[in-house]
DNA sequence: ATAGGTTGTCGAAGCGCTTCGATACCTATT
DNA sequence: AATAGGTATCGAAGCGCTTCGACAACCTAT
């Protein structure tokens, strides 16, 4: 283990300099610098990250904490998760891995340690038990995710209320008046997540200003769950001529579905997505989705992050827009009989 | 911040006595013992991570290098990331995530620099250019893969080479001839995954003993790309009644398409997965599978890594043994017209 | 020639913890 | 009664770094 010390001696400065000549804190002769530099160098010098989290107090280590079910959005969540950690790099930030298990103590842990110096947490909740403790901590972070009340935090989220909204539209402007929403697991909204929520509001309030009728209705991924939930949506509503999906594993056993009942998708059902753009490429119909911008949130969060531990940025709620975009899953309505 | 000094000042008692009881490395009696931890929860004391770390020169934390493309697995990357996530965690560790971005330059970083007191790899290629590194620094680290040379190093990996033989053997005893293999994208096989050429090599010689005729083609996933396959799969070898499938993203595709052609599974072809228990599950046609056993590997991972770095444990490769569980997608080959 | 500013470097004081003797007391042994 | 061995505690030395104040040495403007 090479040291500071080592590193000034072999260079013939004092420990400080060399300090000085790593941090750029103080302004240092370029002949000194050189000199410093060479000996890192040929003595292969690595700072110690203890030391230097001890005198500095600052670890230069972010805590990620990323929900431990994986039954949703497992793609997304390791996508948002790859984003921060190759972000958190070029702000010379590491990644803490926390999931979920420890619940709110991990914040307790995390910020009375100095284990990380700021946190950002996915999968947040409406009424997150984690907040409180948060504001208390006054622990510098950012949440993937939107809560009822967002006084004090700063959130980075897709904006679902505007992409409920943007694909009710698409399908009402093809003239479509039933409109079936297959979504997440019961237990998704039961314990009331936040774009869950917000895309059924979003979807609900555009349907009613456009006079389309809506019918929601939750969905356990695979086959059978959504043989059971498509049988009974069109049980209900036989006319239902549009659909939009928010369940990744729902997606193929839908289409499956619908051509072994001889539905033509777009022809009889137009399917719109919400999902990453690889599901929506990579399904057996090309659909017209809404893509979850997952690497677009991981670099946002850390970036806001990094600019609250400068002293720069302030709370601050960002919602990305949606985008659709139009493939082959959707088209006019049928002419009723 | 409350300090080992406030809270040895609290409990009217020395700091090295509260460290002591924090650590227990020096008998303590019941009745100091409980002081102090009176004052540690009146207090609300949190060890700080640094000043640890300098002390002790040990970080309590384990660098988790997981691979920076996420274009296969990724299901699986994330269950074995948790659960090492969460393993780490009972034993007093948290979990450093590392892209595979920096390549072996995090090794010599985290490795330099005390961050972590360990590391284990995933997605490790038969001739990964970190392992030379790792012998170099003896870092105590553990890999989730086999590389082609494991002389010094720890492995852990589900045994890919019994998965291939397995799934012959399943698909020979119920009187399949023609086997076809749907392996994964052509860039996996390019970079020498271990674990795809090791599954082709189990495969390959098992086949050969037992007088299986095999048919391998790489596959991207996707609908599109599975379409391609298949359909030169079936010009070149009509009177195949057997298919492996060792790629997440073409499963659906592949049986969607089977259906389309008429093709009945179990009845005309069987099919056999390789893929972790929940796709094989939610699948249209509940799949024949061998699981990828992602929640082992990552406990198994973090226990090797822990077990060394109190001394115990040695160089050591684990192979688990890979379990075939038979559903609905496979039956007797049909007799030939 | 001198006051005032810069610029570049050094020394020393910690950051909060672990850990290694040293010490003091107590019990068991001869 | 003297000694050996435990057990429980303390004090002090450092772990490797950052950072602050001090101070030369130099430059510029008076």
């Amino acid at each position: 283990m090479v040291t500071l010390a080592e590193v000034a001696q072999h260079a013939g400065v004092s420990a400080s300099t060399v300090s000085y000549v790593l941090s750029g804190k103080r302004s240092i002769s370029a002949n000194t610098r050189q000199r410093v530099e060479r000996s890192i160098r040929e003595l292969g010098y690595h700072p110690n990250a203890g030391a230097r989290a001890l005198a500095s107090s600052r670890s230069n280590i972010i805590a990620l904490m990323i929900p431990l079910r994986t039954d949703m959005y497992v793609p997304v969540m390791m996508e948002i998760a790859i984003a921060v950690a190759t972000t958190a790099r070029t702000h010379g930030y590491d990644v803490l891995l926390l999931t979920g298990e420890e619940g709110p103590d991990a914040v307790r842990r995390v910020a009375g340690s100095g284990l990380a110096d700021g946190m950002i947490l996915m999968d947040v909740e409406l009424d997150d038990e984690r907040l409180p403790l948060l504001r208390a901590t006054d622990q510098p972070s950012v949440l993937i995710g939107l809560p009822s009340d967002t006084t004090g935090l700063t959130c980075v989220d897709l904006d679902f209320r505007a992409t409920g909204a943007l694909c009710v539209e698409h399908l009402a402007k093809q003239g479509h008046q039933d409109v079936a929403v297959i979504g997440e697991a019961p237990a998704v909204y039961e314990r009331h997540t936040g774009f869950a929520e917000r895309t059924l509001d979003g979807l609900r309030s555009r349907a009613r200003e456009l006079g389309v009728r809506l019918l929601h209705r939750p969905c356990e991924g695979g086959y059978d769950a959504m043989a059971v939930t498509l049988a009974r949506i069109l049980d209900e509503r036989p006319d239902t001529s549009g659909i939009i999906v928010q369940n990744e594993s729902a997606v193929e056993p839908l289409l499956a579905l619908l051509r072994q009942q001889g539905r033509a998708v777009p022809e009889d059902v137009s399917v719109v997505a919400i999902c990453p753009d690889q599901v929506a490429t990579q399904a057996s119909v090309r659909l017209t989705s809404v893509s979850l911008p997952a690497q677009e949130m991981g670099r946002h969060a850390v970036e806001h992050l990094v600019a609250k531990l400068a002293g720069r940025g302030s709370d601050e709620v960002v919602l990305l827009a949606p985008e659709l975009t139009v493939r082959s899953s959707t088209g006019p309505a049928p002419s009723r009989p």
